[in-house]
RNA sequence: GGCCCGGUAGCGAAGUUGCUUAUCGCGCCGCCCUGUCACGGCGGAGGCCACGGGUUCGAGUCCCGUUCGGGUCGCCA
């Protein structure tokens, strides 16, 4: 029988008490961790989200009537104890926070009690997610789980204190919008008062920030929720919150100066880690030549290498004949790694098919200068020491080299095999922070499902001035003003200086195919808009639950999520999406269902 | 949509080439215990081995299908 808590007050958490406030007596409450009988005494471990606190029933302090009663608690049940705060003397528990102090209970309210839970209330469980997710209010009762949702509580106040403090305004944005064409789907809402007619969530408030910028607001952000109708990852759910911000009168280096002082605010506040700037930063095309990746992992080396004209005119044909085409042919050196059993080189080769690879080229070169290799019996031994003296190998390396007629396929290929190997080498250092901007994006991605250009960013960056000949000429090279932040392989964010131009925005949106009916439909408030005066703006915006993610060192990101979806987009614990209840709610937004889903 | 991994008491696991009553730890319930804190002692309860079909004298185990969960590719301006 559950009781009131009239007349009491708690008085503080857990461990905002210490040896300072013995001989205080203090009202506690929270949740019974769990309670150790021993006949004549009980210890009770109290819990609530600070920590835990021993509490101790003895008949002669506090009466046969509580101590009855404190001999029938059980985990979970929700407690107010009145006591008085004393020393543990010799039997201290160095494990916990508050182990040199315990509450001398007086008195004891049971004001919930509660079943058996499902799984253990504490940290280090192996137990499956599916049934964490379905008692997610349980789960967040572990202390690295809450710990977890309150350091991303604490996140979101230090963006806003900080941001606040450089000038922006907290503004917000709506969420019942318009949709709008590429990029991801959207979730559409029906409209009651316009039947066949439907709102769209945001996939980022990206053209309202702008539409402040023309209303003159200057500097703006805002923790905006955003809407992705797309599958999920461990780092992707539907609905996820941005750190959104956009400034006027501002080029790349002003964006990406205010965000370097940012993140290195927030890790410094968070993570007690000091980000040396300026951060690096790497072109795009670097970066993909380099590393094979847009958003690479910088905190080990096994840089991808060219090698397409030292096999130019080699003895191997499928090297020879991919460079005469045009092709590329690039490698890499693993370093001591010669000795890879043929069995594991194997299963890369499979990766690298899988990635879209044709095959992978191999060639080990023993310490006692021997080889072994997929090819190396079409070369001569000088091709063989031009190859191995342009990849810098020495004896115990492994090299690797992937060839093919498009440049974006030996990216992606020696991309996903320089992680694989870092990873699986152990080449990473796991506490190492490595940001690092990735600029000078290409404007345009060609598409094959479209047959067109698409943009790769959105169709409101603005192109790089000394490219916007090339729009009409040479599509495909237009570079934008367009920038990534990566960390450790994860890109946290990203945003560019927008087209403010009218003229020049036109231009973009017939380039990527919108006849002028069409774009005039999807963004003609943003074209007027451009009439009336435009700031030069930029902007950029990050995942703030990736950034969490790595904050609070998780893998997923489900954790720094109070409720997340599991991967088919549903909540398994409120059973989300689900059918109407009442018919008349689909009548009243004048939809009826295909018959397979009624 | 493709590929990979998994589903055995509330939780976590074991279960051999197919064989009697499916095992272990934690938790749970009862009794005992005045310094425990991974409390301890004694006793006890708890299972549609994810679901459906098949092979077999016999299936948790082998086969087929389905379903649920995770990872990944596609996808994610």
């Amino acid at each position: 029988m559950a009781e009131s808590m009239k007349g009491l007050q708690r008085t503080c958490r857990c461990t905002e008490l210490d040896e300072s406030s013995i001989g205080k007596t203090v009202t506690m409450m929270g949740w019974v961790q769990k309670s150790r009988n021993k006949g004549g005494l009980v210890f009770t471990d109290l819990r609530d989200r600070s920590g835990i606190l021993q509490i101790v029933f003895e008949e002669c302090d506090c009466g046969a009537e509580v101590f009855e009663k404190a001999g029938r608690l059980r985990s979970e049940f929700v407690i107010a104890v009145t006591g008085v705060v004393r020393s543990r003397g010799k039997d201290q528990n160095k494990d916990l926070k508050t182990g040199a102090i315990e509450i001398s209970a007086r008195a004891l309210r049971i004001l919930s009690e509660s079943e058996v839970p499902p799984f253990p209330i504490e940290d280090g469980i192996k137990t499956k997610e599916e049934v964490r997710l379905r008692y997610r209010y349980l789960d967040l009762r572990r202390p690295e789980l809450a710990r977890k949702i309150m350091t991303r509580a604490q996140i979101a106040f230090k963006v806003r204190s900080f941001l606040q403090e450089e000038g922006f305004l907290e503004i917000e944005t709506p969420t019942l919008i318009k949709s709008t064409p590429e990029g991801a789907r959207d979730f559409l809402v029906p409209s009651r008062l316009h039947h066949g007619s439907f709102y769209a969530l945001p996939q980022s408030p990206q053209l309202l920030k702008q539409l402040l910028m023309v209303s003159g607001m200057d500097r703006y952000f805002q923790l905006a929720r955003c809407y992705r109708d797309e599958d999920l990852r461990a780092d992707r759910q539907p609905e996820f919150t941005q750190i959104d911000m956009e400034l006027s009168f501002v080029d790349v280096d002003d964006v990406i100066e205010v965000n370097e002082r940012l993140l290195q605010y927030l890790f410094r506040e968070i993570c007690n880690v000091e980000i040396p700037l300026p951060i690096p930063r790497m072109r795009w095309i670097d970066a993909m030549e380099t590393y094979g990746s847009d958003k690479p992992d910088m905190r080990f080396g096994m840089p991808l290498q060219d090698v397409t004209d030292v096999v130019k005119d080699c003895g191997f044909s499928v090297f020879r004949d991919c460079a005469a085409e045009g092709g590329w042919v690039k490698g890499i050196c693993v370093k001591g790694q010669a000795h890879m059993p043929r069995k594991k080189i194997d299963a890369y080769a499979e990766m690298a098919k899988e990635a879209g690879a044709k095959g992978l080229a191999w060639l080990s070169l023993q310490e006692d200068g021997s080889r072994k290799s997929s090819f190396a019996k079409f070369l001569s031994e000088d091709e063989l020491k031009a190859l191995e003296g342009a990849m810098g190998c020495v004896p115990g390396d492994l090299l690797l080299f992937v060839s093919d007629k498009k440049r974006e396929t030996v990216w992606n290929v020696l991309g996903t095999l320089r992680l694989a190997l870092g990873r699986d080498l152990s080449l990473i250092d796991e506490k190492a922070w490595k940001f690092l901007w990735v600029t000078e994006f290409p404007m345009f991605e060609w598409s094959d499902e479209l047959g067109r250009y698409q943009a790769m960013h959105h169709p409101f960056t603005m192109p790089m001035e000394e490219d916007l000949p090339m729009l009409d000429t040479d599509q495909g090279s237009v570079r934008a003003k367009a920038y990534d932040i990566v960390l450790n392989g994860t890109e946290l964010g990203g945003g560019s200086v927008r087209i403010h131009q009218a003229d020049v925005q036109e231009k973009m949106l017939e380039k990527l195919g919108f006849t002028p009916e069409m774009a005039d439909q999807q963004f003609g408030f943003l074209m007027q808009a451009f009439h009336y005066g435009v700031p030069p703006h930029a902007g950029l915006a990050y995942g703030l639950d990736r950034l969490a993610m790595w904050m609070v060192g998780s893998d997923t990101i489900r954790d720094v999520i109070a409720f997340p979806k599991i991967k088919d987009g549903s909540d398994p614990m409120m059973d989300a999406p689900a059918p109407v209840f009442d018919q008349q709610q689909l009548e009243d937004l004048g939809i009826r269902l295909a018959k397979e889903n009624q």
